[in-house]
DNA sequence: ATTGACTTTAGACTTAACTCTAAGGTTTAT
DNA sequence: ATAAACCTTAGAGTTAAGTCTAAAGTCAAT
Protein backbone atom coordinates (compact mmCIF):
# COMPACT_ATOMS: atom_id res chain seq x y z
CA UNK A 1 0.00 0.00 0.00
CA UNK A 2 2.07 3.15 -1.09
CA UNK A 3 0.59 6.21 0.37
CA UNK A 4 0.56 8.93 -2.20
CA UNK A 5 0.77 12.62 -0.55
CA UNK A 6 1.04 15.23 -2.74
CA UNK A 7 2.20 19.37 -2.21
CA UNK A 8 -0.47 21.47 -2.59
CA UNK A 9 1.82 22.78 -5.54
CA UNK A 10 1.78 19.05 -6.74
CA UNK A 11 -2.43 18.64 -6.54
CA UNK A 12 -2.62 22.13 -7.73
CA UNK A 13 -1.06 20.78 -10.96
CA UNK A 14 -2.58 17.87 -11.40
CA UNK A 15 -5.81 19.27 -10.83
CA UNK A 16 -5.11 22.08 -12.98
CA UNK A 17 -6.59 24.49 -9.91
CA UNK A 18 -4.63 27.32 -8.52
CA UNK A 19 -3.27 26.72 -5.01
CA UNK A 20 -5.24 29.59 -3.44
CA UNK A 21 -8.35 27.61 -5.07
CA UNK A 22 -7.33 24.62 -2.87
CA UNK A 23 -6.62 26.60 0.39
CA UNK A 24 -10.22 28.35 -0.27
CA UNK A 25 -11.88 24.65 -0.82
CA UNK A 26 -10.92 23.92 2.46
CA UNK A 27 -11.53 27.16 4.23
CA UNK A 28 -15.02 26.73 3.29
CA UNK A 29 -14.82 22.61 4.62
CA UNK A 30 -14.80 20.99 0.68
CA UNK A 31 -11.67 19.30 1.27
CA UNK A 32 -8.83 18.74 4.32
CA UNK A 33 -5.29 17.92 3.40
CA UNK A 34 -5.19 13.98 5.74
CA UNK A 35 -2.29 15.39 7.47
CA UNK A 36 0.06 17.76 7.71
CA UNK A 37 4.28 18.04 7.41
CA UNK A 38 6.12 19.16 10.43
CA UNK A 39 6.70 22.29 8.83
CA UNK A 40 3.07 22.27 8.20
CA UNK A 41 2.50 21.99 4.35
CA UNK A 42 -0.41 19.99 3.36
CA UNK A 43 0.15 16.28 2.27
CA UNK A 44 -2.48 14.86 0.49
CA UNK A 45 -3.68 11.12 -0.41
CA UNK A 46 -5.03 9.79 -3.13
CA UNK A 47 -8.68 9.96 -1.32
CA UNK A 48 -8.16 13.62 -1.09
CA UNK A 49 -7.07 13.96 -5.34
CA UNK A 50 -10.63 11.99 -5.82
CA UNK A 51 -12.51 14.61 -3.81
CA UNK A 52 -11.12 17.52 -6.12
CA UNK A 53 -11.91 15.73 -9.01
CA UNK A 54 -15.42 15.52 -7.55
CA UNK A 55 -15.98 18.85 -6.83
CA UNK A 56 -14.62 20.00 -10.38
CA UNK A 57 -16.85 17.77 -11.82
CA UNK A 58 -19.79 18.64 -9.78
CA UNK A 59 -18.79 22.51 -10.70
CA UNK A 60 -18.86 21.72 -14.19
CA UNK A 61 -22.24 20.72 -14.30
CA UNK A 62 -23.31 23.78 -12.10
CA UNK A 63 -23.83 22.66 -8.11
CA UNK A 64 -22.40 25.49 -6.28
CA UNK A 65 -20.05 24.68 -3.91
CA UNK A 66 -22.62 25.19 -1.01
CA UNK A 67 -24.46 22.22 -2.83
CA UNK A 68 -21.25 20.15 -3.02
CA UNK A 69 -20.24 20.72 0.56
CA UNK A 70 -23.86 19.46 1.43
CA UNK A 71 -23.27 16.02 -0.60
CA UNK A 72 -19.77 16.03 0.73
CA UNK A 73 -20.97 16.29 4.44
CA UNK A 74 -22.49 13.15 4.46
CA UNK A 75 -19.23 11.87 5.30
CA UNK A 76 -18.70 13.69 8.00
CA UNK A 77 -22.01 13.64 9.38
CA UNK A 78 -23.54 10.09 8.71
CA UNK A 79 -23.12 9.46 12.44
CA UNK A 80 -25.53 12.11 13.15
CA UNK A 81 -28.08 11.54 9.79
CA UNK A 82 -30.29 8.35 9.45
CA UNK A 83 -29.93 6.23 6.39
CA UNK A 84 -33.15 7.52 5.72
CA UNK A 85 -32.30 11.33 5.66
CA UNK A 86 -29.41 10.53 3.38
CA UNK A 87 -31.25 8.26 1.04
CA UNK A 88 -34.15 11.21 0.77
CA UNK A 89 -31.28 13.51 0.14
CA UNK A 90 -29.50 11.71 -2.57
CA UNK A 91 -32.23 11.15 -4.28
CA UNK A 92 -33.57 14.48 -4.50
CA UNK A 93 -30.19 15.24 -5.91
CA UNK A 94 -30.55 12.56 -8.38
CA UNK A 95 -33.83 14.49 -9.81
CA UNK A 96 -31.70 17.52 -10.26
CA UNK A 97 -29.26 16.25 -12.28
CA UNK A 98 -31.41 14.18 -14.14
CA UNK A 99 -33.29 17.50 -15.21
CA UNK A 100 -29.82 19.21 -15.98
CA UNK A 101 -29.34 16.24 -18.29
CA UNK A 102 -32.63 16.85 -20.12
CA UNK A 103 -31.47 20.96 -19.78
CA UNK A 104 -27.87 19.75 -21.52
CA UNK A 105 -29.60 17.57 -23.96
CA UNK A 106 -31.55 20.18 -25.03
CA UNK A 107 -28.75 22.48 -25.85
CA UNK A 108 -27.03 20.05 -27.86
CA UNK A 109 -29.43 19.90 -29.66
CA UNK A 110 -29.77 23.65 -30.84
CA UNK A 111 -26.13 23.29 -31.12
CA UNK A 112 -26.02 20.77 -33.54
CA UNK A 113 -29.19 22.00 -35.31
CA UNK A 114 -27.84 24.94 -35.88
CA UNK A 115 -24.02 23.06 -36.74
CA UNK A 116 -25.98 20.98 -39.59
CA UNK A 117 -27.94 23.87 -40.87
CA UNK A 118 -24.54 25.32 -41.53
CA UNK A 119 -22.79 24.85 -44.77
CA UNK A 120 -19.50 26.02 -43.08
CA UNK A 121 -18.21 27.83 -46.14
CA UNK A 122 -17.12 30.97 -46.31
CA UNK A 123 -19.97 33.29 -46.99
CA UNK A 124 -21.50 35.55 -44.33
CA UNK A 125 -23.57 33.29 -42.29
CA UNK A 126 -26.70 34.93 -42.55
CA UNK A 127 -29.44 32.08 -41.66
CA UNK A 128 -27.18 31.02 -38.72
CA UNK A 129 -28.60 31.42 -35.05
CA UNK A 130 -29.37 29.65 -32.38
CA UNK A 131 -32.82 31.05 -31.87
CA UNK A 132 -33.57 29.94 -35.12
CA UNK A 133 -32.58 26.38 -34.50
CA UNK A 134 -34.58 26.44 -31.29
CA UNK A 135 -37.77 27.47 -32.74
CA UNK A 136 -37.34 24.38 -35.04
CA UNK A 137 -37.15 22.34 -32.30
CA UNK A 138 -40.59 22.64 -30.02
CA UNK A 139 -41.38 24.85 -27.64
CA UNK A 140 -39.45 26.02 -24.74
CA UNK A 141 -39.70 24.41 -21.44
CA UNK A 142 -40.89 27.58 -18.82
CA UNK A 143 -40.81 27.60 -16.24
CA UNK A 144 -38.58 25.10 -15.55
CA UNK A 145 -40.07 22.61 -12.77
CA UNK A 146 -37.07 21.71 -10.40
CA UNK A 147 -35.21 25.11 -11.34
CA UNK A 148 -32.77 26.25 -8.38
CA UNK B 1 -50.86 35.42 -35.90
CA UNK B 2 -51.68 36.24 -32.33
CA UNK B 3 -48.77 38.66 -31.30
CA UNK B 4 -48.14 37.40 -27.51
CA UNK B 5 -46.70 40.80 -25.71
CA UNK B 6 -45.91 40.58 -21.90
CA UNK B 7 -44.74 43.14 -19.43
CA UNK B 8 -41.75 42.61 -17.83
CA UNK B 9 -43.76 41.63 -14.70
CA UNK B 10 -45.81 39.16 -16.47
CA UNK B 11 -42.68 37.30 -18.36
CA UNK B 12 -40.85 37.52 -14.76
CA UNK B 13 -43.53 35.12 -13.27
CA UNK B 14 -43.64 33.41 -16.13
CA UNK B 15 -40.02 32.63 -16.07
CA UNK B 16 -39.62 32.44 -12.65
CA UNK B 17 -37.27 35.05 -12.36
CA UNK B 18 -37.14 38.86 -11.13
CA UNK B 19 -37.83 41.65 -12.78
CA UNK B 20 -34.16 43.13 -11.89
CA UNK B 21 -32.69 40.00 -13.63
CA UNK B 22 -34.62 40.39 -16.86
CA UNK B 23 -33.63 44.15 -16.75
CA UNK B 24 -29.88 42.77 -15.65
CA UNK B 25 -29.87 40.45 -18.69
CA UNK B 26 -30.58 43.50 -21.00
CA UNK B 27 -27.80 45.72 -20.17
CA UNK B 28 -25.83 42.70 -20.49
CA UNK B 29 -27.06 42.10 -23.85
CA UNK B 30 -28.60 38.73 -23.29
CA UNK B 31 -32.22 39.86 -23.97
CA UNK B 32 -34.04 42.87 -25.70
CA UNK B 33 -37.84 43.32 -25.49
CA UNK B 34 -38.94 43.58 -29.29
CA UNK B 35 -40.22 46.69 -28.40
CA UNK B 36 -41.12 49.16 -25.77
CA UNK B 37 -44.87 51.13 -25.78
CA UNK B 38 -45.29 54.79 -25.59
CA UNK B 39 -44.89 54.73 -21.94
CA UNK B 40 -41.46 52.98 -22.18
CA UNK B 41 -42.47 49.98 -20.72
CA UNK B 42 -40.97 46.84 -22.16
CA UNK B 43 -42.92 44.16 -24.50
CA UNK B 44 -41.64 41.21 -24.69
CA UNK B 45 -42.75 38.61 -27.58
CA UNK B 46 -43.01 35.01 -28.31
CA UNK B 47 -39.38 34.71 -29.54
CA UNK B 48 -38.14 37.02 -26.07
CA UNK B 49 -39.59 34.67 -24.38
CA UNK B 50 -37.83 31.37 -25.98
CA UNK B 51 -34.42 33.14 -25.75
CA UNK B 52 -35.12 33.53 -21.70
CA UNK B 53 -36.04 29.48 -21.82
CA UNK B 54 -32.54 28.81 -23.65
CA UNK B 55 -30.87 31.56 -21.07
CA UNK B 56 -32.28 29.58 -18.28
CA UNK B 57 -31.10 26.17 -19.57
CA UNK B 58 -27.75 27.22 -20.32
CA UNK B 59 -27.29 28.58 -16.81
CA UNK B 60 -28.58 25.70 -14.88
CA UNK B 61 -26.48 23.50 -16.76
CA UNK B 62 -22.97 25.92 -16.32
CA UNK B 63 -22.70 28.08 -18.87
CA UNK B 64 -21.56 31.36 -17.48
CA UNK B 65 -23.80 34.79 -18.78
CA UNK B 66 -20.58 35.63 -21.27
CA UNK B 67 -20.71 32.01 -23.01
CA UNK B 68 -24.82 32.24 -23.32
CA UNK B 69 -24.14 35.69 -24.58
CA UNK B 70 -21.85 34.43 -27.07
CA UNK B 71 -24.05 31.80 -28.30
CA UNK B 72 -27.22 34.17 -28.83
CA UNK B 73 -25.02 37.35 -30.19
CA UNK B 74 -24.40 34.62 -33.68
CA UNK B 75 -28.09 35.45 -34.21
CA UNK B 76 -26.64 39.68 -34.24
CA UNK B 77 -23.46 39.10 -35.85
CA UNK B 78 -24.34 36.78 -38.40
CA UNK B 79 -23.98 39.15 -41.52
CA UNK B 80 -20.43 39.81 -39.98
CA UNK B 81 -19.29 36.46 -39.34
CA UNK B 82 -18.99 33.78 -41.84
CA UNK B 83 -20.76 30.26 -42.16
CA UNK B 84 -16.88 28.69 -41.43
CA UNK B 85 -16.79 31.03 -37.94
CA UNK B 86 -20.45 29.97 -36.86
CA UNK B 87 -19.65 26.31 -37.43
CA UNK B 88 -16.69 25.87 -35.62
CA UNK B 89 -17.60 28.30 -32.95
CA UNK B 90 -20.62 25.84 -32.68
CA UNK B 91 -19.51 22.62 -32.60
CA UNK B 92 -16.30 23.33 -29.96
CA UNK B 93 -19.08 24.39 -27.50
CA UNK B 94 -20.84 20.61 -28.47
CA UNK B 95 -17.75 18.90 -27.21
CA UNK B 96 -18.42 21.00 -24.11
CA UNK B 97 -21.60 20.02 -23.46
CA UNK B 98 -20.83 16.61 -23.84
CA UNK B 99 -18.21 16.82 -21.62
CA UNK B 100 -20.63 18.06 -19.07
CA UNK B 101 -23.07 15.10 -20.08
CA UNK B 102 -20.27 12.61 -18.96
CA UNK B 103 -19.45 14.64 -16.09
CA UNK B 104 -23.21 14.72 -14.92
CA UNK B 105 -23.63 10.74 -15.43
CA UNK B 106 -21.06 10.54 -13.46
CA UNK B 107 -22.54 11.95 -10.84
CA UNK B 108 -25.75 10.53 -11.05
CA UNK B 109 -23.70 7.10 -10.93
CA UNK B 110 -22.31 7.87 -7.63
CA UNK B 111 -25.52 9.37 -6.07
CA UNK B 112 -26.95 6.19 -7.33
CA UNK B 113 -24.75 4.06 -6.07
CA UNK B 114 -24.57 5.40 -2.54
CA UNK B 115 -28.78 5.98 -2.62
CA UNK B 116 -28.82 1.98 -3.76
CA UNK B 117 -26.10 1.29 -0.99
CA UNK B 118 -28.10 2.96 1.66
CA UNK B 119 -31.12 0.81 3.26
CA UNK B 120 -33.03 4.14 4.14
CA UNK B 121 -34.26 2.99 7.44
CA UNK B 122 -33.91 4.63 10.83
CA UNK B 123 -30.07 3.81 12.34
CA UNK B 124 -27.22 6.29 11.54
CA UNK B 125 -25.94 6.15 8.40
CA UNK B 126 -22.41 5.37 9.30
CA UNK B 127 -21.80 3.74 5.58
CA UNK B 128 -23.54 6.50 3.78
CA UNK B 129 -20.64 8.59 1.81
CA UNK B 130 -20.55 10.05 -1.60
CA UNK B 131 -16.81 9.38 -1.51
CA UNK B 132 -17.52 5.87 -0.78
CA UNK B 133 -19.98 5.83 -3.39
CA UNK B 134 -16.96 7.07 -5.61
CA UNK B 135 -14.64 4.91 -4.38
CA UNK B 136 -16.49 1.77 -6.08
CA UNK B 137 -16.93 3.61 -9.10
CA UNK B 138 -13.27 3.35 -10.87
CA UNK B 139 -10.70 6.40 -10.84
CA UNK B 140 -11.43 9.85 -10.79
CA UNK B 141 -10.93 12.26 -14.19
CA UNK B 142 -8.03 14.43 -13.43
CA UNK B 143 -7.14 16.98 -15.35
CA UNK B 144 -10.44 16.88 -16.77
CA UNK B 145 -9.79 17.47 -20.67
CA UNK B 146 -11.86 20.85 -22.00
CA UNK B 147 -12.07 21.94 -18.71
CA UNK B 148 -13.12 25.61 -18.05
C1' DA C 1 -59.56 62.35 -9.32
C1' DT C 2 -57.36 59.53 -6.40
C1' DT C 3 -55.83 54.95 -4.83
C1' DG C 4 -53.14 50.85 -5.79
C1' DA C 5 -50.65 48.07 -8.69
C1' DC C 6 -47.90 48.37 -12.15
C1' DT C 7 -43.63 50.37 -14.69
C1' DT C 8 -39.14 53.37 -15.42
C1' DT C 9 -34.09 54.78 -14.26
C1' DA C 10 -29.77 55.20 -11.75
C1' DG C 11 -27.03 53.74 -8.54
C1' DA C 12 -25.72 51.35 -4.17
C1' DC C 13 -25.33 46.93 -2.07
C1' DT C 14 -24.67 41.76 -1.62
C1' DT C 15 -22.98 37.00 -2.26
C1' DA C 16 -20.12 33.40 -4.20
C1' DA C 17 -15.92 32.08 -5.70
C1' DC C 18 -11.99 33.11 -6.29
C1' DT C 19 -7.28 35.88 -6.70
C1' DC C 20 -3.65 38.60 -5.11
C1' DT C 21 -0.31 40.68 -1.77
C1' DA C 22 2.77 40.81 2.00
C1' DA C 23 5.70 39.01 5.27
C1' DG C 24 7.64 35.22 6.60
C1' DG C 25 9.28 29.93 7.30
C1' DT C 26 11.17 25.48 4.75
C1' DT C 27 13.51 22.50 1.38
C1' DT C 28 16.63 21.50 -2.35
C1' DA C 29 20.41 22.30 -5.24
C1' DT C 30 24.80 24.26 -6.01
C1' DA D 1 25.60 28.61 3.23
C1' DT D 2 23.07 30.90 0.23
C1' DA D 3 19.88 31.22 -3.50
C1' DA D 4 15.74 29.46 -5.77
C1' DA D 5 11.70 27.32 -5.35
C1' DC D 6 8.68 25.80 -2.37
C1' DC D 7 5.29 26.42 1.58
C1' DT D 8 2.53 29.19 5.56
C1' DT D 9 -1.05 32.84 7.22
C1' DA D 10 -4.00 36.91 7.19
C1' DG D 11 -6.34 39.95 4.90
C1' DA D 12 -7.48 42.93 0.90
C1' DG D 13 -9.22 43.07 -3.82
C1' DT D 14 -11.86 41.34 -7.90
C1' DT D 15 -15.54 39.47 -10.96
C1' DA D 16 -20.02 37.62 -12.03
C1' DA D 17 -24.59 37.71 -11.22
C1' DG D 18 -27.74 39.45 -9.18
C1' DT D 19 -30.72 42.31 -5.54
C1' DC D 20 -32.38 46.41 -3.40
C1' DT D 21 -33.63 51.34 -2.91
C1' DA D 22 -35.41 55.72 -4.18
C1' DA D 23 -37.80 58.89 -6.84
C1' DA D 24 -40.85 59.24 -10.39
C1' DG D 25 -44.16 58.13 -14.31
C1' DT D 26 -48.41 55.12 -15.94
C1' DC D 27 -52.58 52.41 -15.94
C1' DA D 28 -57.08 50.41 -14.13
C1' DA D 29 -60.68 50.72 -11.04
C1' DT D 30 -63.61 52.93 -7.84
ZN1 LIG E 1 -23.89 28.89 -41.91
ZN1 LIG F 1 -23.32 28.81 -45.33
ZN1 LIG G 1 -27.65 4.36 4.61
ZN1 LIG H 1 -29.04 1.84 6.71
Amino acid sequence: MNQVTLKIGELAKLAQVSQDTLRFYEKHGLLKPHLRSDAGYRLYSEADVQRVSFILSAKRVGFTLNEIAELLALEVTKDEKSCEDVKRFVDAKVVTVEQRIRDMRRIKKSLQALSEACCGGAEPATQCTILEALNTEGPGVLPHSGAR
